[in-house]
DNA sequence: GAGGTCC
DNA sequence: TCATCTGCCGCAAGACCTC
DNA sequence: TGCGGCTGATGAG
């Protein structure tokens, strides 16, 4: 039921929280949607013929496989980014509700099966209809399904428009769209109705939370109390008080304690037992799973045969509109990865300084006719072959620009995945066809059976990442850490308060840091304050002494080393909190890879580049990709301004950090919590482990839910190494590293 | 835009 | 008299393609 | 499930 009448009231209240928009204004949007909503819809409506409704060989029904595949490609078409969001455990103050529903339904079908008894047509439709119910195993075949498609699923603690409302809050998704209206009490910051109204009777309206509050001149709690006073799922309200009244009695007595005070309880009366303060707990903080507050949703490329086999061979679906369909979806995700890009342009034309216009020279001309940065990351790195990069500065210009042609041709030729466009690439470019069969097959070679080769190679050096992967996220620092990067944009750069949680997240999945995407806007700010702000009031004392990680770590045979985006300071912090101080060789921190500003080096390059009769930009080229100052161009829509900062999960940080630990990647084991610096670390060529996973990520040879799981998970860490010595001699090999004092 | 079809 | 609330009923509730 | 339409009841002004 949601909120009885809640909309009426909006409109006769608060119309200016209220506007039209369009499906397609969502364009680029993640966009978080109650998954059993659509379900029931599905069931309802999708291919429904009385009684009948669309099945499987098996007699299974299908009707919601087909609503929501063909939905979720609507969705993607229009370059949406859905989440979608189902159903935990209800609460129990929901119960007598859900009761209520369980016996119209079965009202409902006793009413069938008189209807088909006496063969009245609208009356079997109209009552199969109202005996829909969405069951677990509804629920399951569309998480297997949008799985498969490459869509996030959130599995809710509890209600599913509270977990949607969190996603919002934390900026995870820019929206929520429903059609429950309790969405709004529990303060999903934008909420959008009738996005999936495919009749076009209804617009699509968007309502803000916060304009809601300011034109009804109330606070959250209050706007929560009239909710309650209204009638909400969770109990009824005051009889004889609808929406008007309950309006003009919280503005009058300001919650629900003082006007059941204050009204007459003669003309009113109470309900017994009246659980309204258990109802605005719920709205207030409700249920909702404990999440990676750094965690980023990604859609991925579809599981293109194990999608196929579900739809067509287990549910009947035609073959040839599955794989049109497919291709609808790979034609999305391509357009959706260059759209994100994009994204981010507003903050860059709107509120930010732009830096470097002075600086002329197009540096990333060269590698313009085909940017990287368009292919999905699991393109990239699964087809660039590592040996095409074994020390980019140590070979010679003209082979560096070979290699860099054909690393693009291999993206190229990995995106169209079409065979007759071989042909043509081997009619076009024979030599470097060649070539590139030869390193795919290489790389083919070397992708085999990675866990294998886990277990069959010696380790030299494990490369730890340390916060979320040496303590658990559970601690929150992680995301007291978020709060204090929101709360510097907000205090020191004066961004937009609306804007800020989003454009926290939006950069930390572009640029692997927020600072470091904050720099490539050009947000000048010093590096040590912000570091000093943001991890100077972190709740340390959360982190408690680790006895038994540090008998593992100091057990383990091999050097160990610290990898992490953070600063030293914190570095240290941490390790010592934890006990941990003395376990690791050295640190490779934010100061290691980004040592103070060197002025005349990069400049003078440039400037020595510009002012040569022939100025050679590949010379430029191949630096810019390391030094990486911020260079955009108002004209070239593809670019976004680089980073100046070198940090994970770029794959110049992982080359970096193996070249200053001076470790051969191939007997290196790299932890991490984060699914990118996993993916990054296995194309620079490590070994990796995903930490506070259960599951295997794209890139991971292997996951661990907890670092110390290490020891049951990988005991080829502690077995004898047959050549010791060659250990020692490379563990010396480590100057430059920040040594922990 | 109506009506048929999806499985 | 008017505003508000209650209770009841009926209706619609996907998406795509072809014509 | 949500909404609009309708009807009748109720209470404030």
């Amino acid at each position: 039921m949601g909120i009885k009448g809640l909309t009426k009231l909006l409109a006769a209240n608060a119309p200016n929280s209220m506007k039209e928009t369009t499906f397609e204004s969502y364009s680029g949007r993640e966009i978080a949607v109650d998954a059993s909503t659509s379900i029931y819809q599905f069931l309802i409506v999708v291919g429904r013929n009385g009684t009948q409704m669309l099945t499987n060989d098996a007699g299974q029904v299908t009707s919601h496989l087909q609503g929501l595949f063909s939905r979720t490609i609507r969705l993607l078409e229009a370059g949406m980014k859905p989440v979608y969001v189902f159903d935990g455990k209800p609460p129990d103050l929901k119960k007598q509700e859900l009761a209520k529903r369980h016996s119209k339904r079965m009202d409902a079908s006793e009413y069938l099966a008189a209807a088909i008894e006496s063969g009245v047509k609208e009356d079997i439709e109209k009552y199969s209809k109202r005996t829909v119910k969405v069951t677990r195993q509804h629920n399951e075949d569309c998480k297997k399904l949008l799985r498969l498609m490459g869509v996030p699923v959130v599995e809710a603690s509890s209600e599913a428009e509270a977990e949607c409302a969190t996603l919002c809050k934390t900026g995870k998704v820019y929206a929520v769209a429903s059609e429950d209206m309790d969405t709004l009490t529990f303060g999903a910051p934008i909420f959008v109705r009738h996005l999936m109204g495919s009749s076009r009777k209804f617009p699509v309206v968007q309502y803000e939370v916060a304009k809601i509050l300011k034109e009804l001149n109330l606070t959250m709690d209050q706007f929560i109390d009239l909710c309650i006073l209204c009638g909400c799922d969770y109990c009824d309200g005051i009889r004889g008080i609808g929406g008007q009244t309950a309006l003009k009695l919280v503005r009058q007595h300001g919650s629900i304690e003082n006007i059941v005070e204050k009204i007459s309880k003669v003309r009113y009366r109470i309900p017994e037992n009246w659980p309204f303060q258990e109802a605005r707990c719920i709205f207030k903080d409700p249920v909702v799973s404990v999440s990676d507050q750094n965690h980023v949703f990604e859609w991925i490329t579809p599981d293109e045969e194990v999608l196929k086999n579900f739809l067509v061979n287990e549910n009947g679906f035609n073959h040839d509109r599955v794989t049109k369909a497919i291709g609808k979806i790979k034609a999305a995700n391509y357009r959706s990865s260059n759209r994100r890009l994009h994204s981010l342009k507003p903050w860059l034309r709107t509120s930010v300084p732009l830096k470097s216009k002075e600086t002329k020279c197009q540096l990333g001309v060269p590698s313009a006719f085909l940017n990287p940065k368009m292919f999905s990351l699991q393109v990239y790195m699964h087809l660039r072959p590592k040996l095409l990069w074994p020390s980019v500065d140590e070979l010679v210009r003209p082979v560096n620009l070979f290699l860099g042609v054909c690393k693009e041709l291999a993206l190229f030729s990995s995106y169209i995945h079409v065979s007759s466009s071989w042909s043509i690439f081997f009619l076009l470019f024979p030599f470097q066809a060649l070539l590139l069969l030869y390193l795919m097959g290489l790389q083919a070679f070397f992708d085999m059976d990675a866990i294998g080769r886990l277990n069959k190679t010696k380790y030299e050096c494990l490369l730890f990442d340390m916060d979320d992967t040496l303590y658990p996220m559970s601690t929150g620092i992680n995301y007291a850490c978020r709060k204090n990067i929101e709360e510097y944009m907000l205090q020191f750069l004066e961004i937009d308060a609306s804007e800020v949680p989003r454009m926290c997240l939006e950069l930390y999945k572009e640029y692997g840091t927020t600072m470091a995407g904050l720099k490539a806007l050009g947000y000048g700010f010093d590096n040590d304050e912000f570091h000093a702000f943001v991890h100077g009031r972190l709740p340390y004392e959360r982190l408690k002494p680790d006895p038994v990680l540090r008998n593992l770590l100091l057990s383990m045979p091999q050097r160990k080393i610290i990898f992490t985006n953070a600063d030293k300071a914190h570095a240290d912090q941490v390790l010592s909190r934890l006990g941990l101080d003395d376990c690791f060789e050295g640190i490779i921190c934010f100061e290691t890879l980004n040592p103070p500003f060197e002025p005349n080096s990069y400049e003078d390059e440039v400037y020595k580049c510009l002012s040569s009769e022939e100025p050679d930009y590949n010379l430029l080229f191949s630096d810019s990709e390391r030094k990486a100052d911020a260079i955009y161009d108002e004209n070239d829509d593809s670019l976004l301004p680089k980073s100046q900062i070198l940090c994970k999960p770029s794959l110049e940080s992982m080359e970096a950090a193996i070249q200053i630990a001076n470790v051969d990647p191939k007997k290196t084991i790299f932890f991490d919590d984060s699914v990118r610096n996993i993916a990054s670390g296995k194309a620079a060529g490590l070994h990796t482990v995903i930490v506070g996973s259960s599951e295997l990520v794209p890139g991971a040879d292997l996951a661990l839910t907890s670092i110390h799981n290490i020891k049951e998970a990988l005991p080829e860490i502690w077995e004898e190494e047959e050549d010791q010595f060659e250990q020692v001699v490379q563990s010396t090999a480590v100057e430059t590293v920040d040594v922990l004092a």
